[in-house]
DNA sequence: AAATATAGTTAGGTATATCAAACTAAAATT
DNA sequence: AATTTTAGTTTGATATACCTAACTATATTT
């Protein structure tokens, strides 16, 4: 029987290996983790402008640039020119773009059939039970 | 209540973004992911030759030249003529690379605890037996 | 002893990721 | 209308992460 930290060791570590090979065999194995989680980052904030864009990013408006023509010239995202203001950019995901956005909790949720696959319905129920207090202390 | 989907997006999100937040909180900021990779490789292979790491990190053996220079550049690394073949060198973690070494179980240990914060005794024992038997489909 | 194989390095190339500083164009302020 | 601010780009710099191909030095095989 492992203790708790070892269960989470072997959990996060698995699910970190997944991961990489899920990126892997999909058409988004030359993703980059810095592009990855700059598409994520466009997916949760729904259409930013660069500005919206490089704040969340801590990174300068230059290095934003540069990598949004990088996801741009892989077809990943889209400027949008913006009608309000004709300085700015939308910047919208493709359908590829969106894929990638998807990556991480698809083979999150991928995780959880695998995790719960040997445990009865009634196991499955407890352990929510248990999770969902245990995840109030990280929220 | 949370599913057990969402429960496990939950955690593996926050335990992800609890690991990018301590690489920036320590020394080790300037360590880039495939640089702390590499540096787990070398700890769980003891003191392996740059062939044998380089068969394990799949890539060249320039690249793993080149990298295992920068690592010894910055102190994670140094390495140290074998006896045997004098062609060969074993890399070796200095303190400072075993710390590196060190910071993902860390997080996992620091993050193990915060889970189980909120729980009573008999509460961890249960979760602790469940999740002993939900790990075994994905050993 | 000569030929071949192996360990690792070096050189030259491409792509990413980041920055600061200088720039352009449009919007907002005075 | 003139000035200033803002949005985004471009330029030039540094560092990483890869590769292939050519190289050196040492071991191994013949």
């Amino acid at each position: 029987m492992y203790s708790i930290e070892e269960l989470i060791n072997i959990i996060l570590s698995k699910s970190e290996h997944i991961e990489e090979l899920a990126k892997q065999t999909t058409d988004l194995k030359n993703l980059t983790t810095k592009q990855l989680n700059c598409i994520e980052m466009i997916h949760s904030m729904e259409n930013p402008t660069l500005s919206e864009l490089t704040e969340k990013l801590k990174i300068t408006k230059a290095s934003t640039s540069v990598m949004l023509d990088r996801l741009e010239e892989h077809g990943f995202i889209q400027k949008v020119k913006s009608d309000n203001d004709r300085r700015s950019a939308h910047v919208h995901l493709t359908d590829k773009g969106n894929k990638a956005a998807h990556l991480h909790t698809d083979v999150h949720k991928q995780f959880a059939s695998l995790l719960t696959k040997e445990l009865t319905n009634s196991e499955k129920d407890i352990l929510i039970v248990l999770l969902n207090k245990a995840i109030m202390s990280i929220e």
